[in-house]
DNA sequence: TCTGGGGTCCTAGGACCC
DNA sequence: TCTGGGGTCCTAGGACCC
């Protein structure tokens, strides 16, 4: 077979690069990128968190995913700027549309990452001119810097991608393998987080060249499929493919964490209620129907449960899935105080697969019909012009919220 | 003024059937 | 009377990613 030829381009510092481009073309002055800075969630929410930050933020110690007031405590001048997807989602295609000159197979990984497969796409030119190229010109043209991972494969063009940054092209073939990577501290490998890598430690694996030496089949028993995956990616081995074609989400939900900590199944529902028009909102606009209904519930000590339950028949119907989320709630809610409430629609399927169920009464179309018109309205005038009377108060909290 | 939100995949155990 | 396994489906929860 043929050697592929992949690339992973990586936005340096995505939410914070796109917010300083954007404010600058607004006429702000400063470079929120040249001071310490970081974007950050909204602390009257209760989600103030580090989403990015600026190098000198991080010079200060600042990491992403802390929360502010520990951000602040580590570097007292630092500046804190919302966060806004709209904006994120607007420099996300200008990068991709750029990439598209290059080749059409792209995978779209996250907002700031992509997977390029450029096999069959360097008629003139080496992959690393390529990368170099798209480098250069995401400065030039788009105003921010992105870091680009050149090797023969997905796992190590992304391991790549990760080396010194910003604004850096880093080659990773199979024979610089040891040299580059087997020296790093093994929690650097894509897939280990913080759960494996203490076990690892204690069986004596400290960085990623001992894993990859490691007999793989302890590490099978010990870990199941995921012992397989890591000791192959320790080893540089990857054989998945760039998934350029946009695939139909398996699951959707919405969360939100609540402005107080709240008590009741009554409450509770309500939340309950508002995201589930959220949720199923987003399944009809794909087409889809869904098979699985689950809610999560945190409580204010931060244990999270979840319920879910097989529905009969397939739906998107806002009415059906709220009914059994109601359900779920009264089942698993034990009436403690909670701080997040969630609902997910899981084993997504194609709307036009659905057979006829014996059950599609007439209520069940009239349920359809209903749906269908507020969503026509949701799409004209905007998701929150159309509210229902009973949750009003609720929608206040999570519409504050939404994306678009 | 402590700790987001959106996903994917895997595992373990119980129910149920043959 | 005593006591099989294999297979599938369902659910709860966990690990990981950005």
């Amino acid at each position: 077979m043929k050697q592929r030829q992949i690339l992973h381009v990586d936005v340096n510092n995505a939410f914070l690069s796109w917010t300083a481009v954007e404010k600058l073309k607004e006429g702000y002055e400063i470079d929120i990128r040249e001071i310490p800075a970081v974007i950050g969630g909204d602390e009257e929410r209760r989600s103030g968190i580090v989403l990015a930050k600026s190098m000198k933020a991080k010079a200060c110690g600042v990491v992403t995913g802390e929360t502010l007031y520990q951000a602040r405590k580590k570097c007292n001048n630092l500046q804190v700027y919302p966060s806004s997807y709209k904006i994120y989602k607007k420099y996300s295609n200008e990068l991709y549309n750029l990439l598209l000159e290059y080749t059409d197979k792209i995978e779209r990984f996250s907002i700031d990452e992509c997977f390029l497969d450029m096999t069959d796409y360097l008629p003139n030119g080496t992959l690393l001119d390529k990368a170099k190229e798209i480098n250069k010109r995401a400065k030039e043209e788009l105003g921010f810097t992105v870091n680009v991972g050149v090797a023969h494969n997905k796992l190590l063009a992304k391991m790549a991608s990760d080396f010194e940054k910003p604004n850096k092209v880093h080659t990773l073939y199979e024979n610089e393998i040891p040299q580059k990577i087997w020296n790093l501290p093994v929690g650097e490998l894509f897939m280990l987080g913080r759960k494996t890598v203490p076990k690892l430690y204690s069986m004596g694996i400290k960085t990623i060249g001992d894993l990859a030496k490691f007999d793989e089949q302890i590490l099978i028993k010990k870990f199941g499929k995921h012992g397989k995956l890591i000791w192959e990616y320790a080893n540089g081995i990857d054989d998945s493919e760039v998934h350029f074609e946009p695939e139909t989400p398996k699951s959707i939900g919405n969360s939100i964490t609540l402005p107080t900590d709240i008590r009741g199944k009554e409450k509770i529902a309500e939340i309950v209620l508002a995201l589930t028009e959220q949720v199923t909102f987003r399944i009809r606009k794909y087409d889809l129907l869904a098979n699985v209904v689950s809610v999560q519930l945190r409580t204010k000590d931060f244990k999270d449960y979840s319920h879910q339950r097989k529905l009969s028949s397939s739906s998107n119907s806002t009415r059906e899935i709220y009914n059994t989320a109601k359900e779920i709630l009264n089942e698993m809610y034990k009436g403690e105080f909670i701080r997040l409430v969630g609902v997910r629609t899981d084993d997504l399927c194609d709307k036009n697969q659905k057979q006829l169920s014996l059950f599609d009464d007439t209520n069940s179309k009239k349920q359809e019909k209903i749906d269908k018109s507020i969503d026509l309205l949701k799409n004209k005038y905007g998701y929150n012009a159309v509210t229902r009377g009973t949750v009003m108060n609720v929608e206040d909290i999570v519409k504050a919220k939404r994306k678009e």
